[in-house]
DNA sequence: TTTCACCTATCGATCGTTCGATAGATAGGT
DNA sequence: ACCTATCTATCGAACGATCGATAGGTGAAA
């Protein structure tokens, strides 16, 4: 993947995560890259294409973090509710798989695909390991619905603070 | 308010919940009427008119059914839990301004004012009352936050009784 | 006769996508 | 060292489709 390639991803990844799929076209991306739209399609050759490449790094990066804290000595849960809340504060934006999977009715199938698989890979960590670790099949459920719908309520009301009084329970 | 404002209402309110804000177009909620695309301008001027007062009344008719459920003797957070509960699992879609409050950043300005109020007045009607049905700031937000995370959740899961695995808690 | 709800037709802009051309790098053969 | 072939990354131009929006006309009701 080179680093053209990457970039094209970071500006889409910035653009579906204020905006949706159908929020963000390629002549916006190319335009925040600096090349022409043209070029955007050698890299990725479609928008369902680019989607899901832009949704597969974000789960992979996501998971990624969430064990580094864990590793950390961050109790599990503590540990997604801080790569959550970086994601959230840091770049002031939803989440990826939030801001797609809210529209997943209407996602090319492949692009659905990549949301579904970030919120099983969520659900698998928060359930797995030791019994004195893990969640409950419903305990996993309501602790990523509730990081979500944090991101989703703090951005509809335009108050960033909204999500650590959202989240001031889960921990 | 005409019949048939009416009715274009209902199939913007259904595509909006599917696919967006940036999700719908005037020429599929006219050929989901019955009606030429022209004439839908001539209910609602433009799209932004059209969304915000799609919004306006999913909020008071949401907040109606709210308070029929209060009246009936649910108490505060299990009212707003049946009243999402039915939403989503009757109609098989996210909550209206669930799905605008998403893409809020990109939203025009009286459409996302719309999605704020509903919002606002969900945590005004939490927080209301007498102390020992009120809810604190935070309980609140916590609730709205996994109520509306859970339709993501549910949805981008492909599997609608996520929604009552992530919300028997707050019973 | 004025108003209302609807129509057809059309506008300019933007959409995702495709195409052919071009420049630079790389590799192999002579 | 030189020529040739191929690959990669980029461009401008254009495709048909769709977008939100507008203009002007038609017919029925008040």
């Amino acid at each position: 993947m080179s680093d053209r390639a990457q970039v094209i991803m970071d500006a889409a990844e910035r653009r579906i995560r204020d905006a949706g799929y159908s929020g963000f076209s390629f002549r916006e991306i190319a335009a925040d890259v600096g090349v022409a739209s043209s070029s955007v399609h050698h890299h990725f050759p479609t928008k369902e294409a680019l989607a899901a490449a832009v949704a597969r790094r974000y789960t992979d990066r996501f998971e990624a973090a969430v064990l580094q804290e864990e590793e950390a000595g961050a109790p599990r849960v503590e540990a997604w509710l801080r790569v959550f809340r970086r994601a959230f504060l840091q770049d002031g934006r939803m989440c990826l798989c939030g801001s797609l999977g809210a529209t997943s009715a209407d996602l090319p199938p492949t692009v659905a695909a990549e949301a579904r698989r970030f919120f099983e890979r969520g659900l698998d960590n928060l359930m797995a390991g030791p019994l004195d670790a893990a969640l409950t099949a419903e305990g996993a459920k309501r602790t990523l619905a509730t990081l979500e719908g944090a991101m989703l309520l703090a951005r509809a009301l335009g108050d960033m603070s909204v999500f650590d009084q959202a989240t001031s329970a889960l921990v």
